[in-house]
DNA sequence: CACTGCATGTAACCTGTTACATGATTTC
DNA sequence: GAAATCATGTAACAGGTTACATGCAGTG
């Protein structure tokens, strides 16, 4: 049901299914990817349900757009998720449940570059969220402890986006030190002077 | 599909659909959580792909089992997932949501016993990792660069949820604090000499 | 006899993904 | 006129969750 309240926390400022998706994109994928599809579908049960409403209104670029917005209702529900304390799902890692598996690989070159390409792959992802605070410190000087409220929980949770990828990158370079080490000891053993 | 390859995985060593819920429990749970149904639905598919055989066999304890084992069609797959390099799906944490959002809790006090919530649940997730941890560096003096290199790979997937756990501790630490030395500037800006 | 642990499963449901369909408006 | 962007949707499918059903064997 998270996304369920995602859309009742964005939508406290009207917007469309397309604009939503933007900001899913651009500010809510690092915790909460999203599809059209789905936002579309989510968007008409919840109004069933009362927690939005919407109309439709013109567009000055393209077809006719339809405009929600949190109802009272909807905001009293996405404050009572609040109030039920933090919602600490069990998460997924796929590359985790690889790596677990990595000695199927026997050449250890393999297992290097499976993990060189992990490691890759998350410092990019943390660069790009580093890349979003360096625009937002450049463009508000209050930047980050000075923020008003509503900024200052976004600002946390861009800061731990960028501690998790990097904690994940580190590790992953912590494992190739380790492997690497390992590699040359054996080298050691097996051409003793 | 990566239930399937830790499945795959899991099954060089024979097992049954109950045997590998305990181990899902106990090894995998904090990368890739699993129900017993959908094991079971899970190995009839990958015997009737062929990547799976089962036999019956009988228990000390209850009744009949069926014992499963990956083919060598099923490692060959395996070992294609990890040849493919890592698959690094998106994330999505409800809490990050919920942080995200939290300014819509008004009051200061509520938002640091909601982050301070987050912190001790994950301090509570890392130090039962770390006992894990601490029990087998008490049970195998090769821990850790001395083990051979399946478990070595093992410990690797344990360190990293040892790090993650302990970086959003951290960082909800972290946020705790930032938000009390706000609280202090505004009580202090209140209330001057 | 009730309870616990062992062991296998089915059915209904919910959430999320992928592929496709439709059509307006602007730009090259 | 073709392509890109804006905009909304449907349908089929895949993956995961919850609730329930069944029955054996050992323990108190």
């Amino acid at each position: 049901m998270s996304l369920d309240h995602l859309l009742l926390g964005a939508l406290r400022e009207p917007a469309s299914g397309y604009d939503l998706k933007a900001t899913f994109e651009q500010v809510y994928r690092h915790f909460w990817p999203a599809e059209l599809s789905q936002i579309y579908r989510t968007l008409r049960r919840l109004e069933a349900e009362g927690l939005l409403t919407s109309r439709r209104a013109a567009s000055d670029i393209g077809p006719e757009r339809r405009v929600y917005r949190t109802t009272a209702k909807g905001r009293a529900r996405l404050r009572r998720w609040l109030q039920e304390g933090p919602q600490v799902s069990d998460d997924r890692h796929a590359f985790c449940a690889q790596v677990f598996f990595l000695d199927e690989l026997e050449e250890p070159e393999a297992r290097l570059t499976f993990l060189r390409a992990l490691r890759d792959e998350f410092a990019v992802r943390r660069s790009q969220l580093e890349a979003i605070e360096a625009q937002w410190r450049a463009d508000d000087p209050r930047y980050p402890d000075g923020l008003p409220p509503a900024e200052l929980m976004q600002q946390f949770t861009l800061a731990l986006g960028i501690e998790k990828f990097g904690a994940i990158a580190r590790w992953a370079e912590t494992c190739i030190a380790r492997l690497e080490a390992r590699q040359q000891q054996e080298t050691a053993d097996a051409a003793p002077l």
